[in-house]
RNA sequence: GGUCCGUUCGUCUAGGGGUUAGGACACCAGAUUUUCAUUCUGGUAACACGGGUUCGAUUCCCGUACGGACUACCA
């Protein structure tokens, strides 16, 4: 059988990074079996439609790398099929399986007040399309779904095994809205009969209405050709309780994905790296059944299969996406050298990759080689305040001592000798000077290693800094 | 409320009738690093609870609790 799969986004806003994980999930089953990945915008809520939404999940997919088959060029659309939708409800009315309904969403709101547990099913069916007889001509109308009484629906779940449902509890479901559009339930289920999808992956939160899902199929006599199912277990939030959901992209340190949407920062913005979110996505309700963590995308093509996801949801640990980010960031040297090039303009090749080799272990984000390697190409402007704590009549010594002799000997590889000239010569201990010799040379306390960073600086700039600091002293003194 | 799904360290998870319950992130300690980080070594830390079944249950079954999803002319 012919894997093919489907990514549905509807586009009323950003793709969020449990949309990243649903496709990601497709994306590998389908390319491990050699299949077919397809995108399906369903757009069929003219109401919570969002303009640009569509490229900027098309472009976060790109991204991350997702590759789509089918369905980009020519874009496929389910606003756009409208009339296949109408052609195949109107079977269902014709073999009586769906019906027109023609109680207004006032009317409807009219019921559940009076009752809080209103169900559209067989009874009210009955009464309110009676008592609303006279409209039925030309007022709006919907079409429903009749839906049998008190049967017992089998959803065969890949991941949850069989899960049953009885019909009482299932209502009779609208399926093509007054507006003409369908509704999630009638276009889902005949875009993928008509596509010929084998397997429909997407989040948990369609598991209860599954059994609608396989009670259409059948009637409209699919039953044959109906795909498997899995319901993947959500992603939920790293804080509490809930599942993760579009809103909690305004949460700050929780930004949603990637690209610039509108005025969020998403994990492109934040500094993360696509392959990072893959591998950290991945492993979030799936696992190899091995020890590897670290996966390329090829790696997981091949490693992936849908037995081995998980049936509870998994909390998004923020901390662990860092760590794998991290993991990138190092492996990817030759691309942040690329990086910092492009961010700075007064950065050549050559110091670029002196920067990148010595600041790679220590940075999380591509952003901290901007921010931690600032002072290699800005002399500190501001001091620790270390500097004033420390600075002594001996340090004023040592220090202008120690600008002479790398004004004499300005050797790049000279500078632990250096130091050490200048510490016996002035009868200092070199170590205790170290760290007010890195408050000179970086403003801070914290950073890369000295001997390495003044290598890259040069001998005149680092002396240049040391005269700053001693004038510094001289007047905070 | 009802229906359905779920529950192994703080988090992601492996495992599975008899194990010292394994790994990773985070955390703590030590070592290395004239700083911080890295790296290395070590450590703290889990089978939700109650009943069965069984020689034996964390593992199987049933309940309970807790969490979640759904309950729209949204997807």
């Amino acid at each position: 059988m012919d894997v093919r799969v489907r990514f549905a986004p509807s586009p009323t806003g950003a793709l969020h990074i449990g949309g990243v994980r649903t496709a990601l999930y497709n994306y590998l089953l389908a390319r491990k079996h050699k299949g077919t990945m397809i995108l399906r915008v369903e757009d069929t809520d003219q109401n919570r439609y969002v303009p640009g939404a569509e490229d900027y999940i098309v472009n976060s997919l790109k991204w991350v790398g997702i590759q789509i088959d089918e369905g980009l060029e020519p874009r496929i659309r389910q606003s756009e099929r409208k009339e296949i939708y109408k052609e195949y409800v109107s079977k269902l009315v014709e073999t009586g399986h769906a019906y027109y309904a023609y109680d207004t969403s006032e009317d409807l709101e009219e019921e559940r007040k009076k009752d809080p547990n209103f169900q559209y099913d067989a009874k009210t069916r009955m009464r309110l399309n009676n008592s609303l007889a006279g409209k039925k001509s030309d007022g709006p109308s919907v079409i429903r779904f009749k839906t049998p009484s008190n049967v017992d629906v089998t959803v065969n779940d890949l991941i949850r095994g069989e899960v049953t449902f009885n019909t009482s509890q299932v209502d009779d479901k609208v399926l093509m809205k007054s507006d003409g559009m369908p509704t999630y339930h009638l276009a889902n289920v005949v875009d993928d009969h008509l596509m010929r999808i084998s397997h429909v992956i997407r989040g948990e939160e369609w598991l209860p209405s599954a059994p609608l899902h396989v009670l259409l199929y059948k009637a409209f006599g699919w039953e044959d050709t109906m795909p498997r199912f899995a319901h993947l277990p959500l992603l939920l939030k790293p804080d509490g309780n809930g599942k993760l959901s579009k809103r909690d992209a305004d949460k700050a340190g929780f930004p949603i994905f990637p690209l610039n949407w509108q005025e969020s920062i998403g994990y492109k913005e934040a500094g993360y790296l696509p392959e990072a979110i893959i591998n950290f996505l991945v492993l979030l309700g799936w696992n190899p059944g091995t020890e590897q963590e670290i996966f390329s995308m090829d790696e997981l093509i091949e490693a992936f299969s849908l037995e081995r996801i998980n049936k509870a949801g998994a909390k998004f640990d923020i901390q662990k996406a860092q760590w794998f980010n991290q993991q990138y960031i190092r492996k990817k040297g030759p691309e942040m050298v690329e990086f910092l090039m492009a961010n700075r303009s007064d950065c050549d090749r050559q110091k670029a990759e002196r920067i990148v080799e010595v600041l790679k272990d220590r940075v999380t984000f591509q952003k901290d080689f901007l921010t931690m390697g600032k002072f290699f190409f800005e002399a500190p402007t501001t001091y620790d305040d270390v500097l004033n704590k420390k600075w002594s009549p001996a340090a004023d010594l040592f220090f202008t001592k120690l600008e002479e002799v790398l004004r004499r000997n300005p050797d790049p590889a000279a500078f632990k000798m250096n130091i050490e000239v200048a510490a016996s010569e002035t009868n200092v201990k070199s170590g205790s000077m170290m760290q007010i010799l890195r408050v000179a040379i970086t403003g801070g306390t914290a950073g890369p290693d000295l001997v390495s960073s003044m290598e890259i600086l040069g001998a005149p700039e680092v002396a240049d800094r040391i005269q700053k600091v001693i004038e510094y002293g001289k007047k905070g003194k």
